[in-house]
DNA sequence: TCCCCGAAATCGCCGAACTG
DNA sequence: CAGTTCGGCGATTTCGGGGA
């Protein structure tokens, strides 16, 4: 017992597994009271001690029933990618994996100080991924070496993209599932939901856009700008397309991939052009050879030319978020797309735009012509257009909610159906009406022989009286 | 503007879940 | 139970941006 008055307030001390807990009695008044208060701390402290152990030793006891070892988390990833078949990624993905799961580390290491495998929860694995979610990265310092030297910084970015999150959340589960067997694993921490993905970013050019890309003088990015709108290639099929893989004789281009290994074959579209460029050629292998050679050794170095060149055209490239990197809405890539919503709005099918952007699946490429999709969907719906004359006077606004009328008036006799058609005849034109009536199921015959209908000048109480007096068949 | 890293998007494969 | 759809997952490319 270390109980202690001093100046009014009772104070506890205790050791408990060699370390020291002091406090205040809260609300005690007397020595008893502040007796019972330290009792219930410390028994507060010894329950989680013996909930510790309980779990160490179950671990233990897993570990050992389950072949495995303890696996401290520094060696976790290098383990984890020694397993077929990630063993045979390429180092840029291995090296990924690694950048993420240390992330994962240090937090574990920083927060909770836990340093094993077998002592992640899942409530741990939660807590990290809701860090990742609200703040990014739990370390922010990038280093990389360049000529002999070393260079670092801190990274800016404070927000990461859905997906980032969620590959994020996969290595890290990735890691756990491979090593179930080494380290005696129940349970996978990292399985939960993962996050939505985001929206697909990526916009077409427009025609003005499109025009203004082609007339432009910049001979470095005109060429894949064009080459790119008229096949629908990626940027690094363009810069990689050989004079041998464009047959002038038959008019096509045909390409093995860079990305996927697939052969595509596209008609030669822009074919004046693609000749006039062989007539200039300066080499007999590349159609780009200049190109090429930058995007061998400086890849970014065309995405920044590009960018460069949009921007003087007075095209938005990228769009900002909150607080992470900028997304790009305007890019190479987004020839790509505009390819397939040109073939789509000029009717082609989508299986032969399929096969010229060499998709294996056709959902992929229903993902780029829903650019199309919204496109018509605003233009079909320009066709839907209210009747010009206004309907305010008969408690009618506007087709939807004559639509709900006639649904409710649908079950009354025939007569008032008929009535309330009549007055909406006189005041649409036969082809909304006619789809009115298809929509809610009614036939309609029109009382069009009537005399003194009702127009936009009768008064309110001619309209009533017209309403009672109006013959029914 | 080059060179690099990390972030983000794209894409194919495969098995589970769903349908008729 | 065969055919189809869907989601998980791994692989690959492309893009943004820091620093020199």
């Amino acid at each position: 017992m270390g109980i202690e008055y001093k100046n009014g307030t009772y104070y506890y001390r205790f050791m408990i597994r060699g370390k020291m807990l002091r406090g205040t009695c809260t609300n005690c008044r007397t020595r008893r009271q502040a007796e019972a208060y330290e009792q219930r701390i410390k028994k507060e402290h010894v329950e989680e001690k013996v909930q510790i152990d309980k779990v160490k030793y179950l671990e233990k006891r897993l570990v050992e029933v389950q072949g495995g070892s303890i696996i401290p988390l520094s060696r976790a990833i290098d383990m984890a990618l020694e397993k077929p078949p990630l063993s045979g990624s390429t180092p840029k993905v291995l090296a990924q994996h690694r950048h993420f799961f240390h992330d994962f580390v240090a937090y574990m290491s920083d927060t909770y100080q836990i340093t094993t495998l077998q002592q992640v929860r899942k409530k741990h694995a939660e807590a990290y991924m809701e860090y990742v979610r609200t703040n990014g990265r739990y370390l922010h310092t990038v280093s990389y070496n360049r000529g002999g030297k070393t260079i670092t910084y801190s990274s800016r970015v404070k927000h990461l993209s859905s997906m980032t999150q969620n590959k994020i959340h996969m290595t890290c589960k990735l890691v756990f599932s491979k090593l179930q067997e080494d380290g005696g694993l129940t349970k996978n921490p990292f399985d939960f939901t993962r996050m939505q993905l985001d929206k697909e970013n990526r916009e077409i050019f427009d025609s003005e856009e499109i025009q203004a890309i082609l007339s432009g003088s910049d001979d470095f990015v005109v060429p894949i700008m064009r080459i790119a709108l008229y096949t629908g290639l990626r940027l690094g099929d363009v810069v990689s397309l050989k004079w041998e893989n464009v047959d002038f004789k038959n008019g096509f281009i045909t390409k093995k991939m860079e990305k996927t290994d697939k052969t595509v074959v596209v008609p030669v579209l822009d074919y004046d052009y693609m000749q006039s460029l062989y007539a200039a050629r300066q080499s007999d292998e590349y159609v780009l050879p200049q190109q090429m050679k930058m995007y061998t050794a400086n890849q970014s170095g065309i995405s920044y030319r590009v960018k460069k060149y949009l921007k003087s055209l007075g095209i938005q490239t990228t769009r900002q978020t909150a607080h992470g990197r900028n997304q790009s809405i305007k890019d190479v890539h987004s020839c790509r797309h505009t390819f397939a919503t040109i073939c789509a709005e000029r009717g082609i099918p989508l299986s032969v735009v399929q096969n010229a952007l060499g998709h294996s699946s056709q959902i992929v490429t229903e993902i780029y012509t829903a650019h199309l999709k919204k496109k018509t969907l605003a233009e079909e719906f320009k066709k839907f257009k209210l009747s010009d004359q206004k309907m305010t006077r008969h408690g009618l606004p506007n087709i939807f909610k004559m639509c709900v009328c006639l649904l409710k008036l649908k079950d009354l006799p025939r007569r008032n159906v008929q009535k309330v058609a009549y007055i909406i005849s006189e005041n649409l034109s036969k082809e909304d009406m006619e789809t009115v009536f298809k929509v809610c199921g009614i036939s309609y015959t029109p009382y069009s022989e009537h005399q003194n209908i009702p127009d936009a000048n009768t008064s309110e109480e001619d309209f009533d009286d017209f309403m009672l007096e109006m013959p029914y068949e």
